[in-house]
DNA sequence: AAGAATAAAGCAAATTACTTGCAATTGCCA
DNA sequence: TGGCAATTGCAAGTAATTTGCTTTATTCTT
């Protein structure tokens, strides 16, 4: 499949979608979702913001206002444990924790399955060559103390 | 198994790999590791800072670089996309990603394959009655252009 | 047990990465 | 094409670390 006919439908339905969520069609809408689309990895604010098509174009506060539309029309997704700070854990050999954390009130239990991310971990070290591989896997959801207060 | 007495060998444990790497044994250090070990969920600085155990006991900056010193000496782990930074990635409807990013260089690269969690998303949305599971699942490792550089 | 060497702590100042307020523009639909 | 709500720019604000420098406290060695 050609892969820039591809791209070139993933933005023509990403901006459909904005168009339906009442948004304007801007010169920033469609140079951020060409970018996000075609780079197609997390990209923070400021890697969108500098990135060669935006760069110089508009202002930060710009970008970061049309980013939290975007992602509350569910365009894009924010990845990471809440906000911006770092989050730290024990660390004892062989033991990794899996989470489940809620978008609302924030709390965070730790899973206490069997994590079946493992084998694959292994696999994907021999594939790609990288060393040292660790995990993080996390669920996002909205807790039953939460739904109930709608 | 004894809860209490789990989380007291743990705690010793752990002290001994500071001492081991040559750290020194603190007031502070022995509350830090009592406090990670007993909460054993993923912590920012600020709360361990202003956990009961070590609210006014110390500076920020210090905890900081406590935190800094254990997760270098491998005892504690730093969960989240590198840094304090937000990222976000384009959405497309029953579609996400799984990264495998380098903790050197910081290159993210996105899997293709087909990630194991989904059936494993269900079952936990079945069973702790989350609403709009979603996951994140990161890989870290050293990429093999990173591994050369020693 | 005393002293030297060096890790660790405190305090204040700096940085990073957003975030918000407000006035000025600009798409869009009637 | 006129009006009004959505966007933008600029400047100022905030949260969460991060760093520099000086003082204090552990260890280690004798």
């Amino acid at each position: 499949m050609d892969q820039r006919a591809m791209t070139g439908e993933q933005i023509l339905w990403a901006l459909g979608k904005c168009r339906a969520a009442g948004m304007r069609k801007t010169r920033l809408l469609e140079l951020a979702l060409r970018v996000l689309v075609d780079e197609n990895r997390p990209m923070r604010l400021d890697d969108l913001a500098t990135s060669p098509a935006l760069e110089g174009q508009c202002d930060r506060a710009t970008v970061y206002r049309l980013l939290k539309r975007l992602e509350e029309k569910g365009l894009i997704r924010r990845l990471g444990l809440h906000e911006r700070a770092a989050y730290y854990v024990m660390q004892f050999p062989g033991e990794h924790g899996d989470y489940l954390i809620c978008r609302d009130c924030g709390s965070i239990e730790r899973l206490q399955r069997n994590c079946p991310v493992e084998a694959l971990e292994k696999e994907i070290a021999r594939e790609t060559g990288y060393a040292d591989l660790q995990h993080e896997l996390e669920f996002f959801g909205v807790c039953p103390g939460c739904a109930e207060g709608d």
